[in-house]
DNA sequence: CGTGTGACCGGCG
DNA sequence: ACGCCGGCCACAC
């Protein structure tokens, strides 16, 4: 047994579960982007991982509000992944946040910022 | 152990 | 203004 390969392994907690924390911080009425997300766990460039790790959220016993997370452009390109396409505006919807053409109005209005509102 | 993929982002032509 | 391309990290086969 060698191969220590990746020594994450130490950790129980994988990259998902730092994603799914954040996600389900997010105030109810607010969204935020996969970037912001990534770029508060420090990997702003790799924006990609957070939408992997929404992926995996279906997964997840916790229930993560995927659904609040949307692109930079406000767009919900996840929606694809939910459970019915339309799901994930309905949700928003209920929370009071308009969309339309599958796109968040205001986005900008209500995006929430891990970087600002967690590291206060 | 190598390769591929993925719900993105930013830059360049 | 628009479209294409690369990058970056983690996970599954």
């Amino acid at each position: 047994m060698k191969k220590a390969n990746t020594n994450k392994q130490d950790k129980e907690y994988s990259f998902f579960q730092d994603v799914f924390e954040v996600v389900i911080q997010i105030p109810k009425g607010r969204v935020t982007s996969y970037g912001a997300i990534a770029n508060f766990l420090g990997t702003k460039m790799s924006a990609r991982m957070v939408g992997w790790a929404m992926n995996a959220s279906h997964q997840s016993e916790l229930s993560i509000p995927a659904h609040r997370v949307v692109n930079r452009n406000g767009m919900l390109t996840g929606k694809n992944h939910f459970a019915t396409p339309n799901l994930m505006e309905s949700l928003l919807k209920k929370e009071g946040i308009v969309v339309e053409n599958d796109c968040v109005v205001a986005f900008k209005n209500i995006f929430w910022d891990p970087l600002k509102e967690l590291s206060l």
